[in-house]
DNA sequence: CGTTAATTTGAAAATTTTCAACGTGCGTGG
DNA sequence: CCACGCACGTTGAAAATTTTCAAATTAACG
């Protein structure tokens, strides 16, 4: 029997189809797209599944590979000069992971998984790496590195309340945008992972989160969070 | 008598050379570039000025042109959705400013001098829009962009001492890195730009800034900046 | 010079961290 | 099946840091 794409149990987003991907126009301009029964287009490129705790890549590893995320969640750390490790951003379906590949060179932090993952592999060689920078493809990709040189949010400024609420609501809306339900999701990060995003502790993230449930702006149960009435912040 | 380039009087940083300028290759492989009398490269494009507190660009802007600081200091500023205005960060000579050019539609957020600049433009249509992804001329833009996707450190982290000294101590080493003194230089911003940069209070950061002078570590003085004996953290 | 803006300083209030204890879930091994 | 150990999360209270508010200084500018 086929099984086109390998799904997983527990999984807490996705997985999404092509196209609502970042990698989606480059895709069908390198024709690894295909067309299945209901005229969806279809990657008919590699997957790879990560499990929770395992690695996409690592800092120093070759950048060879450009990773589309089709389900599940993944971080991305840096350890700094002293030795402590940074989370610096999180992972949707739909994204693309490991644009230095483009650039040649290699990867510059490691890319764990979070919660069970599935994505798309597009090796350079797939789509010829002679031809990159040439016509249809060299516009698709600066398209797709221009994209990802807009800053990222940042969950490491103001008050303890908004850092939580603004990180929920952004992933929140992240998973919507492709999709995906945003008010209910598998959170998959735990406490200290949290804490390290928001540049705090766990016991305040702890503190944090039971006040916005007792407020019923938010509902966690076993991992799960529902976002009920979290509003943005309190400010200005 | 010729004045080929102009320079400003109370200038923070620079000038900088075409060689340690990140639009370098591009400006070369673009043949904008000429020689001067000396021999080594000089760049045939227009200059611009921008004094201090003026804009170099806003968001909404049409993104047409490409811009590398030449001398001075520039912040970028975004408004958040609540209305509160945020510097994302600062750009010292040689770097460049406005790849959104190269990806088309308009700029994402104000770019401000903070101390006077002299930057060059170089419009998208002096290197041939055209054959803008093709060639050298794209892999050398996909390099370029791809150095701009690198994460940028984050000075809003971690216990307000260390935020302090990892700020002055990136712009010193950044100044450094092009050739200039990044031991003593015009800092240009008011407390309340380093206090909103490193998410904080004005009164805290001067008291910061006082403590370290106490301490032998910095030097301020009519807003110079001299690093003496500046330690990255107590860290791990 | 006089006036205004920017910075520094002090002291109380608020937030966050630290340290310690407690609870829960879960897998292991008796 | 249950006791145990262990990882993870929650909770409490004191300590530390940072913010707030107010006032005093200093710098900037016409």
């Amino acid at each position: 029997m086929t099984n086109p794409q390998p799904s997983i149990a527990c999984a807490a987003a996705g997985p999404i189809g092509c196209r609502s991907c970042d990698l989606h126009e480059i895709c069908r301009v390198a024709g690894v797209l295909a067309f299945d029964a209901n005229r969806s287009r279809q990657s008919t490129g590699a997957l790879r599944t990560v499990q929770a705790g395992a690695a996409l890549f690592r800092a120093g590893d070759p950048a060879q590979t450009v990773f589309a995320v089709r389900q599940g969640l993944l971080k991305t750390v840096r350890v700094s000069a002293e030795g402590d490790e940074q989370i610096l951003s999180l992972h949707t379906p739909g994204e693309v992971l490991g644009l230095e590949a483009f650039v040649g060179g290699t990867h510059g932090s490691d890319v764990i998984a979070v919660q069970p993952v599935v994505c798309c592999e597009l090796p350079l060689r797939a789509i010829g790496a002679q031809r990159l920078h040439e016509g249809e493809l060299g516009s698709a990709l600066v398209r797709l590195l221009g994209r990802a040189i807009a800053p990222r949010p940042n969950f490491s400024r103001g008050p303890m309340r908004q850092r939580v609420t603004s990180f929920l609501l952004d992933l929140g809306s992240r998973l919507t945008d492709r999709g995906l339900d945003g008010r209910q999701f598998m959170l998959g990060l735990s406490r200290s992972e949290i804490a390290n995003l928001l540049d705090t502790r766990i016991e305040t993230v702890s503190r944090m989160l039971q006040q916005l449930q007792r407020e019923q702006a938010i509902r966690v149960r076993g991992g799960k969070v529902s976002l009920l009435s979290l509003a943005p912040a309190i400010g200005a």
